[in-house]
DNA sequence: GCTACCCTGATCAATTTCTTTCATGAAAGC
DNA sequence: GCTTTCATGAAAGAAATTGATCAGGGTAGC
């Protein structure tokens, strides 16, 4: 892929910040035309480098009060487990987030839920009852300071 | 603020995975007419449940190919040092999220970095020479299973 | 029943935004 | 020197958004 210039990290860097701008003002604050910062948009598009664009809500207004950080620990690593426990997550909207991670622990997930309650039954019914998942320690997240999809550029 | 209705959930379903849809396609699979989209998303914008509208963008074609989970411990949790860690966390776009935790740790953060060495260095000048810090535990993330930013709704 | 109220969908005009097309100028290759 | 290529900006056309208006259909209260 080509060498992203200058002029479309500009662009990039607003479009994370807010892509309802219009396509006129994008281009003005990138100090480009219009029919430029059209056409580089369109690229960054098609080679993907703009992988969506998306509206995000505000969690607690939609009686979402709840996020956890859960650290889980398999009881093997062959791919039946990993496997198994992929397609809980794949499958788990209440699952934001889920990363293999070096050290301690072999997963970390975030996840969202309207109360204890229902995090709990969550919990109990799709994690802990799966046979590879050894063990669960969740964090309960007491405030968000910063919550950003902005990418350093 | 009032009941968000059935149709509501439907647009903002679309527009957590979509928002660059037009108004007629969003109406159309949320089942109503443009009219009712359109002041629908105008109430949800003004009310705030659509916080913003962002450019998701894609972290290994912009060579931040490095992603970390670290765990951090304050030394107290005077005000003083909470400002200061707060600072370190708001002035740094590296740091994309952090979150206050119960249980064994403070804080969680998750970093993005070129490298390695880009992160140790940053990690070295901005966190652990801070005078409030007490510990940091680095996780490297060797897979994202899932990274999405949709609340379940 | 009757009224008032609210939500909805249809329609329309004005404006704004997106997309294409065309022409220009700079740089590279022959 | 000439051509080709490429990125750019201006302008025109197509499409979408915006905001208002009006009428129909529930429904709750009187």
């Amino acid at each position: 892929m080509k060498e992203i210039d200058q002029g479309s990290l500009r662009l990039l860097r607003l479009l994370q910040q807010d892509c309802s701008l219009a396509l006129s003002d994008m281009a003005e604050r990138a100090g480009m035309s219009q029919s430029t910062a059209w056409r580089k948009v369109q690229e960054l598009e098609a080679a993907g480098v703009i992988r969506a664009r998306v509206a995000l809500l505000d969690a607690r207004k939609l009686d979402l009060k709840l996020c956890v950080i859960a650290h889980v620990t398999l009881d093997d690593h062959h791919e039946e487990a990993i496997a198994s426990f992929s397609a809980v997550v794949r499958n788990h909207p209440e699952i934001l987030e889920c990363y293999a991670l070096s050290g301690a622990f072999d997963y970390m997930l975030k996840i969202r839920a309207a109360d204890v309650e229902s995090y709990e039954t969550f919990m109990t019914r799709y994690l802990l009852r799966n046979p590879h998942v050894r063990n669960v320690v969740s964090s309960f997240v007491l405030r968000e300071m910063k919550a950003s999809t902005e990418l350093p550029l």
